[in-house]
DNA sequence: AAGTAGTCCTGAGTGC
DNA sequence: TGCACTCAGGACTACT
């Protein structure tokens, strides 16, 4: 796949830069899945046969997976965080996808699909993940409050439970950085390292800053940007539906642009002074010195 | 308990 | 051209 826009490539385009889609699934590029999968199961297909291809990916497929799936009707497709729910009656399939994961109506097979939905309306679904990374599993309809990888996730970013507040005191006396708080799963879903970068330039706060000393009205930009820069992301994703899920399924036209990830040197778009990279956490962050404080 | 580091994987990019 | 090496990322596990 497309792989993270490497910033010496764009040393001469200028501020308003648009990079190649990244094609990393953070909750945006989710949340679009999703989308196009509600569409495709909007007739709530049975799934007439399942076919596991290869078990082990990050956490090894349950055996039986194929199996409990046949013969279920499709009737709902959520999202919980990063995590797709396909839902039928009895079972719903969890799907996490992690780096490099998709889902795609296709024709050809590739060495990459790892699960093969076939819908008795002909179609054939396939879950791809060249760097397995992403996650399947089942659990029991009704019961995904228990499952282990959702039980902990924090509160939705558009929940009216997450907010200024909720911030503000979750975060007190905690050491750790503002970024890496905010990527924690616990604390809010959906935010990853790119959007982690974004939020916090449009909040004006720098990323290495500790959580436990960020003010009140800090919280409050920093839930707002949470808020639109996703908002926003989402809406940028939406039209490109068929790059996901067409049947030649190249994510070919999805563009997005970023104001700081990716541009450590180049100039701000607004202030231009130098972006700049620091390491947190093991993970690359963006920030302008200028505008965040 | 909170915090940090290590881990998984593979394609793309870089340097020689 | 080919090979060795590094890097990217989400989120878990295993330490301190």
């Amino acid at each position: 796949m497309n792989a993270p826009p490497p910033a010496k490539m764009n040393l001469n385009l200028p501020p308003a830069i648009v990079y190649p889609s990244p094609h990393m699934p953070e909750l945006p590029e989710v949340e679009t899945v999703r989308t196009g999968l509600s569409e495709i199961f909007e007739r709530q297909p049975l799934i007439v046969r399942a076919r596991l291809l290869r078990a082990d990916i990050r956490f090894a497929v349950p055996p039986d997976l194929p199996a409990r799936l046949e013969g279920q009707r499709v009737v709902a497709v959520r999202r919980r965080g990063k995590y797709l729910l396909i839902e039928t009656p009895r079972v719903i399939l969890l799907s996490h996808l992690g780096m490099t994961g998709s889902w795609r109506v296709v024709k050809e097979e590739d060495k990459h699909d790892h699960l093969y939905l076939e819908l008795d309306d002909g179609r054939r679904l396939a879950f791809r993940d060249p760097r397995r990374f992403g996650l399947l599993d089942l659990i029991e309809t009704g019961r995904e409050s228990e499952h282990p990888r959702l039980r902990a996730l924090g509160p939705e970013p558009f929940d009216p439970a997450f907010g200024a507040d909720y911030l503000r005191n979750r975060a007190r006396g905690r050491l750790p950085s503002v970024k890496a708080f905010l990527m924690d799963g616990r604390t809010v879903v959906g935010v990853g390292n790119i959007y982690a970068s974004e939020i916090l330039f449009r909040a004006g706060v720098r990323p290495q800053r500790r959580a436990g000393r960020v003010t009140a009205s800090e919280w409050g930009r920093i839930a707002e940007s949470v808020r639109s820069v996703l908002r926003e992301a989402i809406a940028a994703g939406g039209s490109s539906i068929r790059d996901y899920l067409g049947a030649d399924g190249e994510p070919g036209g999805f563009q997005k642009s970023f104001s700081v990830y990716g541009r450590e040197r180049q100039p701000c778009p607004a202030c231009a002074a130098p972006v700049r990279e620091k390491a947190l956490g093991g993970r690359s962050s963006f920030y302008c010195a200028v505008c965040q404080k």
